[in-house]
DNA sequence: GCGACAG
DNA sequence: ATCTTGTCGC
């Protein structure tokens, strides 16, 4: 399950996509609005949008019998100057598998070689905490950290998976762009939308 | 003190 | 994140 959230004021618009890796043309998008009264503060995203997640994630699951193995959320895991980004946060939280998948890093790294799929190690204090990703060629890399419950070469092994035609990874992208629309109120019904 | 800083 | 047009590329 990819996660994003838009902000309008104090209205969070929540957007979960879900797929399997074998088959990846056939999610399903699920949204929830709700509020929250929280600031943004660089390094400390998590108390920003780390509640509004795990309130969504108890109600998806509080609703739907088949739950997610894994999910992915727009921020950093381990790879943050305390080792401790959004998707720690909410593993920590929920007790649940999560990845961090952010379209920057917060730490300084070694841009990985321009082909596609290439990958540099993040470090902070003598360890690995994650790594910037050439999911395209001639593309920005994005920076994939574990959050909890799996470790920093599984987080990359399945982000790798999960990346389609574009920079980001598809359950990323679809959830984000499923968020924008929300918000904007121009989100379109179909059976591929459930609203929670 | 000033700037930089996931989203 | 958001403010914003056209434009280049697949």
């Amino acid at each position: 399950m990819g996660l994003d959230v838009q902000y309008v004021g104090n209205d969070a618009y929540v957007a979960a996509t879900v797929l399997s890796l074998g088959a990846k043309e056939n999610y399903k998008h699920y949204v929830w609005k709700t509020q929250t009264d929280a600031p943004y503060i660089p390094q400390y995203f998590a108390f920003k949008e780390g509640p509004v997640l795990k309130a969504f994630i108890e109600r998806y699951i509080s609703q739907q019998t088949i739950l997610p193995d894994i999910f992915v959320v727009d921020g950093q895991g381990t790879a943050h100057p305390r080792k401790a980004g959004l998707a720690c946060w909410l593993g920590v939280a929920l007790q649940k598998t999560v990845i961090g998948c952010a379209k920057e890093s917060l730490l300084p790294y070694e841009s990985p070689s321009e082909e596609a799929m290439s990958y540099k190690a993040i470090r902070l204090e003598e360890s690995i905490v994650g790594y910037m990703l050439r999911s395209q060629s001639n593309t920005k890399p994005i920076c994939i950290s574990a959050g909890h419950l799996i470790n920093q070469e599984q987080a990359l092994a399945i982000i790798q998976q999960l990346i389609g035609k574009y920079r980001n990874p598809d359950v990323m992208r679809l959830a984000d762009q499923t968020a924008r629309t929300f918000a904007k109120g121009i989100l379109n019904a179909s059976e591929k939308v459930i609203f929670l």
